[in-house]
DNA sequence: GACAGCTAGATGCAAGTTGCATATAGATGG
DNA sequence: CCATCTATATGCAACTTGCATCTAGCTGTC
């Protein structure tokens, strides 16, 4: 959720044609426990550094990634024990917080595809017999 | 995210046994546009009154639901021209808000099925090899 | 008919989260 | 020396959420 503003509240939406194309409806990048997931995926085998990831996001497709919110993102799941990390100054360039994920973030994101795979079947019981529900490219 | 506040960030974890059950990891039930979407799934095909849905997400095997954060999503929703609402009195009881998707709130649910399956294959790519990631029901 | 309890919706407040803009700082190239 | 890129961090305003609480209609019971 994030664009207009206005509508008081208790209006018939009265739907014109002028949001047709933003419809504010559209959900744009991953936040929250979705974002804390990605990154934790993306950290299941390697260290990685923030920079890295936010760059990772945008070319797995998810938009133009606000980079505070993943350094933010990582930050508090280190502080939630889901990762952990340390400086890298091995390379060239500033200084790289690696992060790697704990046996915490691995059970993270069990739960994750847990609730993930209920709020898909959730969402196609209802939907029964939507098409496209399923076609990964 | 939500229980634990401690840890004052940058302390490696040191995982201790007594979060095991807990583990500060888990996620319990869908917020933002992942409510909004359970919440329009729901109404795709006949329309619904928030007290209604809300114990439907709670029967749906999402933990106890928070009646309040429903009817606010409903009343931004429809603020938003997803849903669109009128009361009902002619049951029995405190009349009922009754909520019906819009053709933006159907645009909205397409555009949230995109995001999650691109959410998901990419989860998947990272994870590759791994088990129980296509697990419905 | 007084009263407890259920249904149904709403909201104040504190705490947390996010986007945007900006800051810091090392490295590199001209 | 200065602009630019990499890499991380943060202040601020706006928004979201959980918890508790409030209103109000209806039902059943003594």
């Amino acid at each position: 959720m994030s664009k207009p503003k206005s509508a008081p509240l208790s209006v018939p939406p009265t739907k014109t044609e002028d949001s047709k194309s933003d419809v504010g409806a559209g959900p744009s990048h991953p936040t929250g426990d979705m974002l804390n997931a990605q990154l934790l995926a993306m950290l299941k085998d390697w260290s990685a550094y923030g920079y890295e990831l936010a760059q990772k996001l945008e070319l797995a497709g998810f938009g133009n990634y606000n980079k505070g919110t993943v350094y933010r993102a990582l930050r508090q799941m280190e502080a939630l024990g889901l990762v952990s990390s340390s400086w890298d100054t091995s390379s060239t360039g500033p200084a790289r917080r690696m992060y790697s994920m704990t046996q915490a973030g691995n059970l993270f994101l069990q739960n994750w595809l847990t609730l993930l795979n209920l709020h898909r079947a959730t969402l196609e019981r209802f939907l029964s017999g939507f098409g496209g529900g399923d076609s990964r490219q």
